[in-house]
DNA sequence: AACTATTTATAAGA
DNA sequence: TTCTTATAAATAGTT
């Protein structure tokens, strides 16, 4: 509610969760107490934290409120087996109802039921999926820009391979003409142990060729970094 | 906290007490809500008005917050076994279960779960988000096409029936001054009994301009099926 | 834990 | 109960 306004749904970051639980816990139990003394009401707060510690408000106390509680829902013989069957029953209505509910709330969004809805509940229901779709783009964006870069680093590498090999395939020849010359002296034969420069560089050629054709299916950019090294 | 600061106690007029209450409650709870979504925990307020009226919101069940207090605070009692509370709680297990399954999907669907899915299942989900706002935008438009008609209907019966109300004037005009001549001969008096006749219409001006506004709202183009049909 | 720009809650009035 | 609005309070993001 400050420096920007959040969403109402878990908190992903297990850092910023707790110290929003905790700021908010103290605000919650504030309330509690304001409310308490203002209105003369008997108030009782209970919260579980995602850790599992218990922290906990009343303005008399949670044994007097629990058994205030569990007489006005008339399940003070909680311990009978038949009120206690009741007891079940009645949660399990009341899980079957939220289930019902969200199972209508899950078809509505999923387009299928449309009738019975105001035009003020459609135009929710359109920001509401657009706003979805927004986070699906955005997500997909970053997935996509995610694997470009990988794709750019890989590129590079492969460029800096090839420039190495390239290298090395320079200094190979050097080497060969030079033992060429020792072997037979000024006469340049057509032997089939000595290959021509052009041939000795077409396996990597090929191997940066397909490199390129992968890359360049998402990220034509990558033309820039690779290529160019050999030749 | 609002239109000027109050001392945190007993409100003394009982009226403004009780509205006090209900904004307070409605306060408290909302944050409760909040706490439970946004930091993944367990919570539940019980509130007892001074008129000793339950309130109560809980993220769970006030029985699982219960009884997770009591198992905190090592008071936890033995339940009496009986087959049909376990059926029951079974049944309610079972409910819990089916709920948070619904309730995961849903959130996925609402594109808030968007963690661990593949850049396929995101073109799929978007898709299929797209198809939703399509149908509802079909049915948006729709109802505003079939408001708009009716609106016409209205306007152009609204019309009609303006015509008819001005041919009855004209007429009723022309009575009283058939009468008036046959009353006072030549002379012209300004009579109370004898409304002049921009008086006379009075009353079918503002009935006009009130429908008018109306239609307007939604449809401005109904100006030209309505108006000009007086004077 | 403190700060502060914003958002949210709400007191008063209708 | 609901709406509106001016203002107080809560709090998200930052330090």
């Amino acid at each position: 509610m400050a420096r920007g306004k959040i969403a109402i749904k878990r908190i992903d970051n297990p850092a910023s969760r707790q110290v929003t639980f905790s700021k908010r816990k103290s605000g919650l139990v504030k309330k509690a107490k304001e409310l308490a003394i203002l209105c003369d009401a008997e108030v009782g707060v209970t919260i579980f934290s995602s850790t599992g510690r218990l922290y906990e408000y009343s303005s008399t106390s949670m044994k007097s409120i629990f058994e205030r509680y569990n007489e006005e829902k008339e399940h003070h013989q909680l311990l009978t087996p038949s009120s206690e069957a009741k007891f079940w029953r009645t949660e399990a209505e009341r899980l079957r109802q939220q289930l019902d509910d969200v199972q209508e709330n899950y078809r509505r969004l999923k387009g299928e039921e449309l009738s019975g809805m105001r035009l003020s509940d459609l135009h929710n229901l359109e920001n509401e999926l657009e706003m979805r779709l927004k986070n699906i783009r955005i997500k997909k964006e970053k997935m996509l820009t995610d694997e470009i870069q990988e794709l750019n680093r890989k590129g590079a590498l492969i460029g800096h391979e090839n420039i190495e090999l390239s290298k090395k395939v320079t200094l190979i020849h050097q080497e060969n003409r030079e033992l060429q010359k020792k072997v037979y002296g000024k006469e340049e034969g057509s032997c089939s142990v000595q290959p021509s420069g052009k041939e000795s560089c077409l396996p990597f050629h090929l191997q940066q060729n397909e490199q390129q054709q992968n890359v360049n299916k998402t990220v034509p950019e990558c033309e820039i970094s690779l290529g160019l090294q050999l030749q």
